[in-house]
DNA sequence: GAAGATGGTAAGTAAGCACTTACTTTCAAG
DNA sequence: CTTGAAAGTAAGTGCTTACTTACCATCTTC
């Protein structure tokens, strides 16, 4: 779509509907699988239906992909590489907090890249989701290669606050799990279970801020009071559909 | 062509496999394709495999179950009906916390329903995603009665606690997202991600305590000092990697 | 001990699947 | 213009799938 000829100088005219460049199709391919595969799951796709949805005959698929396997690893290149391996711990906003030691900060930043990732390429949690049923490689691959990381990452950086005193001796895997369980929960909520938000209808920023304050400080009002904390903002907020307007961080 | 005049007295291997009532063959099919269909998905499994695994020819599922379909159905009625439809907000043990107003035991004893229920019928869960990836009409189903119930009831609840000044005023969706967010992803990652429990390696009913004190007085121990709640119990259970020589309670 | 219902099978069939083959069209460079 | 390589296709091929047909075997019952 937006990529110009590679070998040439010529202005192209406008798109004719037919030849395409060889990258450019591939590309394309790429691109249409990666949706249906999201959409219906590896099994659920059949290489005509990706055909058909590229615009081109079946023997296209194969001329750039030998096997409906390759094109799935190729998927798995393209999301994993290239866009798919967010390197959240390493967000601005977060290796900030992390240096200041803000832990609200933190966990806010970190929840909010996640939930915002997810809302973004919903194609991927339903990739991940369909290939971690069908036992495939990319489900393995990425929780090496993310999850682990994240866990780990998140781990040190707990136990390094639970030595300063700042946060109580909780095994930090626990609290990881909870953390990434309401944030995962939520996006797989969002887009694959209740996508009218019957359930709960907030804005990733409110998510964001509210679970933050839920692992750091709980929901009990017996323990310290109703704290005057950045908890002001706190509010029944419900089932109010619009009310969310939220500043950018960046 | 003709088969042996079976007039009976050779000494037949006996066969045990054979001839059981239909009732019977009905159910261990329904049993079979369950397990077969959490394990690969509804596409991903094939009506030979499953009459091969129940060790009846393929005829005998068209049999009993008009199409691939109406077994899939069949499964739904079993499943929801049956078993699958677990009354949590209704055991003993969580209704009763309920009446003495006791927010730790009901989150703890729901937390613990709800994992002891997936790690019992890892299959239920395998079928419900696979579903809803699919989009089949088990997960809609699943979700109205369930999920949406749960919601409801734990909801009220909580409002009502909120309007007794227990609990603090943080929109109760919120909560239950919260809660119901770290369970699930909880029991999913021990049955889909992570099976050898790499990550995190703790028993249902830690689970289910450390979540519900997360859940109540949060991770932070600057708010109220270290608390001398039932806190007592908490310690760093978690991954030890190496030893478990880090032991700095503060 | 025949009748009839019921449990069970072998051997199909038509449609759908991933993948091929043999061929045509386009187009830029020599 | 020629050429030849790359973009593209129509029409297969053989295998798998959900589902059928036509037939056997075994029990029960009078």
């Amino acid at each position: 779509m937006s990529k110009q000829p590679v070998t040439s100088n010529l202005p192209l005219p406008p798109i004719v509907a037919s030849r395409m460049a060889g990258e450019e199709r591939r590309l394309q391919i790429l691109q249409v699988a990666i949706s249906l595969f999201a959409k219906k799951g590896f099994r659920g796709t059949t290489t005509k239906e990706i055909a058909q949805a590229a615009g081109v005959s079946e023997a296209m698929v194969f001329r750039h992909f030998a096997t409906k396997e390759e094109l799935y690893k190729a998927i798995l290149d393209h999301k994993a590489c290239a866009s798919g391996s967010l390197d959240l711990c390493h967000a601005e906003t977060v290796t900030d907090a992390i240096a200041r030691k803000d832990d609200r900060a933190v966990f806010e930043q970190l929840g909010l890249a996640l939930l915002r990732h997810h809302e973004h390429d919903t194609e991927f949690l339903g990739l991940l989701m369909h290939s971690a049923l069908e036992g495939h490689e990319l489900a393995q691959m990425f929780w090496e290669r993310n999850v682990l990381q994240m866990y780990d990452f998140l781990r040190s950086y707990l136990a390094e606050r639970q030595r300063e005193g700042a946060i109580l001796a909780v095994d930090p895997g626990v609290i990881v799990r909870a953390f990434v369980g309401m944030i995962i929960h939520h996006s797989v909520s969002n887009s694959l279970w209740d996508r009218q938000r019957r359930l709960l209808d907030i804005s990733n920023e409110v998510a964001a801020r509210e679970f933050t304050e839920i692992l750091l400080h709980g929901i009990c009002a017996t323990t310290a009071g109703p704290r005057a904390h950045a908890t002001a903002t706190r509010r029944q907020s419900g089932v109010q559909r619009d009310a969310a307007k939220k500043k950018q961080t960046k």
